[in-house]
DNA sequence: CTAGGGTTAG
């Protein structure tokens, strides 16, 4: 993988600003500008990596360093390469002096947890991989917060929801959102995605009313995801209210909020008001498409499904493997060998054969094509 | 710290 973002760019960016003083502030913060590069890069293994250095060289993370990390983590144990980084771990235990993670009794020897200390903590969970451990871990920590009477720091809130709800540990995503004194929008947000995520389509949708009960506004992110439960759910009707409120609060012209309706309104078979959406509006991307297609593969549309695809590579955008795996079904339930092959040739062509998904979209359209040979094939061809 | 599109059966 390279490395597009020059670490003395940044580094000496910061160090060189006459106007700031302390240098080794300067440092954190400069290494703490990197974290969120590479993060928001998904350069994930790359940011652990370097947050390692940074604390060998005897800089002290703070709670940005520290968030960044979360994010960096949690990406990582999704895609399940959580193991790669787990000699970093080791490391990292031993610079939040808690020796060994799996004795909680370690913990107590930090007789005031500050942020630094939590985050270490939280970093040294995911780094884990074992969410099991993680729990254990984590109700005893909370139980020792509560007797020590250690406020949290809200970001430290959400990411551990974030982490709860990746893990699918719901019951623990309810005892933080019912910990915070101070619910604001960004929690309400991360509860009704956890909920979103783990198939409580029904609770999600449920949270936004009482959301606005409280008093908490919501915003193109709260939209967005109550619209994947609600497509999830096929709430024909909650989803015109939502598109409704998208466009008396301003919120339609974002980018996730126009993907989500059109998506919305596939999943509610509702075609004429996805296709509508989709000719207006003039941002839709590659996700938009995907959408479209899946729609339209739904409802035995697979003509549509091959003109769209082919309208999107003459706008100039470049496939990814949902697009793939999308129209791969599309060929399998029109059992349209000739055009799932000519799909298989741009799965090849991009490199997709590492994706899971794709893979199986693939095999299954040669399956349902009726040729068991090529299926065998795209099997075992499966990195 | 929170947000969008994809696979398998029945």
């Amino acid at each position: 993988m390279t490395i597009k973002i020059p670490r003395g760019h940044v580094v000496n960016g910061f160090e060189s600003n006459e106007y700031v003083g302390n240098s080794l502030v300067v440092f954190v913060v400069s290494w703490n500008a990197l974290f969120s590069c590479y993060v928001q890069s998904d350069y994930l293994g790359e940011a652990v990596e370097l947050f390692h250095e940074m604390v060998l060289s005897g800089i002290r993370p703070t709670e940005f360093s520290l968030s960044s990390m979360i994010n960096a983590c949690t990406g990582l144990v999704d895609r399940g390469e959580g193991r790669k980084i787990h000699g970093f771990l080791i490391k990292l235990d031993m610079y939040a002096k808690i020796g060994n993670l799996e004795d909680d009794v370690v913990f107590e020897e930090i007789t005031k947890p500050d942020i630094v200390s939590l985050n270490a903590l939280i970093v040294g969970c995911i780094l884990h991989d074992k969410h099991d451990f993680a729990l254990v871990f984590w109700a005893n920590l909370h139980c020792n917060l509560i007797k020590l009477n250690v406020g949290f720091d809200p970001f430290v809130h959400v990411g551990l929801i974030d982490m709860y709800s990746k893990s699918g540990l719901m019951n623990d995503v309810r005892m933080v959102f019912n910990l915070m004194p101070d619910k604001d929008l960004i929690a309400w947000n991360a509860i009704i995605s956890a909920n979103s995520q783990n198939g409580e389509d029904m609770e999600a949708v449920l949270l936004f009313p009482l959301m606005h009960e409280e008093g908490v506004r919501f915003n193109q992110t709260t939209l967005s995801t109550i619209l994947k439960s609600i497509a999830s759910l096929q709430a024909n009707y909650v989803c015109k209210q939502v598109r409704a409120l998208s466009a008396k609060s301003g919120f339609e012209s974002d980018r996730y909020v126009v993907n989500s309706l059109i998506d919305g309104y596939g999943k509610c078979a509702l075609l004429e008001d996805a296709t509508r959406i989709f000719r207006e509006c003039l941002i839709v991307g590659l996700v938009g498409f995907t959408s479209m297609i899946t729609a339209y593969s739904q409802s035995g549309q697979g003509e549509e499904c091959l003109k769209l695809y082919l309208e999107m590579l003459d706008r100039g955008i470049e496939p990814d493997p949902y697009v793939c795996s999308s129209l791969l079904n599309a060929c399998a339930n029109l059992s349209t060998y000739e055009q799932g092959k000519q799909v298989h040739v741009h799965v090849l062509k991009h490199g997709f054969m590492y994706d899971i998904f794709a893979g199986n979209s693939l095999i299954n359209m040669y399956a349902k094509c009726g040729s068991i040979d090529d299926a065998e094939r795209a099997f075992s061809s499966i990195p």
